[in-house]
DNA sequence: ACAAAAGTGTTTGTTGTACACCCATGC
DNA sequence: GCATGGGTGTACAACAAACACTTTTGT
């Protein structure tokens, strides 16, 4: 039994790079081989597409089984076909970048019988395949895209401080931010609504809460308007 | 004969979306298919994907065989793989565009036995497959791209002017620039060089002629230059 | 009352934008 | 000498950056 193809193909894959934000620090989402190659070492969730399958249907269902998260914010990264990137034959993978929000999604941890963990972004330990190198890749990306478009939200709560929402951007960038012209900046867009909302829990002067209003934003894209921080 | 896998396989492309610039517009490269399905149709140049070549290979293999280009600035843009994108069976396809200097790959025309012509961005005729989508894509992260990262000097020749510059990126981002203004600009980024040289064969005053100077341009990368039109 | 973070404006410098005329050359 | 594009500067507006204190709430 099996497929006969006139000519030889290479295989493909397709891997996710899932970022998640806490409190501390940025995180990305690995699960743990149980298989061959490289069984026993973290890696990027992934797997093999299926003929008739869109290879983001591939990501968002290889998601689902290894670690449990769905309707997330999926975008494709790039494709990566160096002969040599599998040491069983020509893979050829299409990454993906995910971002969710870790407080709506905590600690997915342990499904399927597959490990899967958070690791904080500097703290990443060695990676099977090439995906250190794609991470690497990922990483670069969501720093610059973050800068124009308006996808951190993505990372945080449907609700959100105008603090967290400038923590999340110190984060990723890897800077500090004016606190006053931050908010300056980001209340002049008009893209995110005042909520009649305050934190709780804190022990201290709870902060108004945000949401982003992406129909606001998308009428604006459409007048010309651009996003940048 | 033949090659035989346990799972079925997506068949793998490359093709490539080529722009060139000339006096009057942006122009794409497009070949017409000699072979079913959508045989004598113009389509992107690209083709099937070797085991054991990394893609761009391939990408930059179909140029030369199927155009006659070499040399070329050549990145991906993204990869598509609808399952029903070809009509024959699930071919993936990474796309990749290109940029070249038609004054100096002039009217790479017919070659190989293949009809290849240039066309202008907006008098494109139908493609074969999805390549239409696959050239708006292309043609949408040009126009966006072209604005912060320097690569519009690989659609004009090594010399050139400022004019020539200017016009380059009006044809592209499809607006008027001010002359001044940009001038000011782009000579304040001290990225291209005066050169002690005037164009020839004008009928009217020559222009001073100018070049791009790429280790300059690395070099600000590194102290934090961002490029930005 | 104290600790912790929320919230708030002004000044100064830098960058973008709008705009019009003289100059050099080929015909 | 005329047609064609080359080359140049200034004034005003908009935006970015720097900066410190008062307010609110929980403990």
């Amino acid at each position: 039994m099996g497929f006969t193809y006139k000519y030889a193909r290479p295989a493909l894959t397709a891997d996710c790079v899932v970022f998640g934000l806490d409190e501390e620090d940025l995180k990305v989402l690995l699960i743990q081989r149980d298989l061959e190659p490289f069984a026993g070492m973290w890696a990027l969730p992934g797997g093999f597409v299926a003929v008739g399958e869109a290879i983001e249907t591939t990501a968002r269902r290889e998601l689902l089984e290894e670690t449990g998260l769905k309707n997330v914010f999926l975008e494709q990264l790039h494709t990566f076909s160096e002969p040599d990137r599998d040491p069983r034959e020509h893979v050829v993978t299409v990454a993906f970048y995910a971002l969710v929000n870790l407080s709506e999604h905590k600690v997915q941890a342990a499904t399927d019988a597959r490990n899967a963990a958070w690791f904080a972004i500097d703290d990443i330990p060695k990676l099977a395949f090439d995906h250190e190198k794609i991470l690497k890749v990922a990483y670069e990306r969501l720093k610059g895209k973050i800068r124009y478009r308006p996808i951190g939200f993505e990372l945080l709560p449907d609700k959100f401080t105008l603090s967290h929402l400038q923590l999340m951007y110190e984060k990723i960038l890897d800077r500090e931010l004016d606190k006053r012209n931050f908010r300056k900046k980001i209340l002049n867009m008009e893209i995110i609504e005042e909520l009649n909302e305050i934190e709780t829990d804190v022990a201290h002067r709870a902060a108004r809460l945000y949401r982003f209003n992406k129909k606001k934003y998308d009428a604006k894209v459409k007048e010309g308007f651009d996003f940048e921080l």
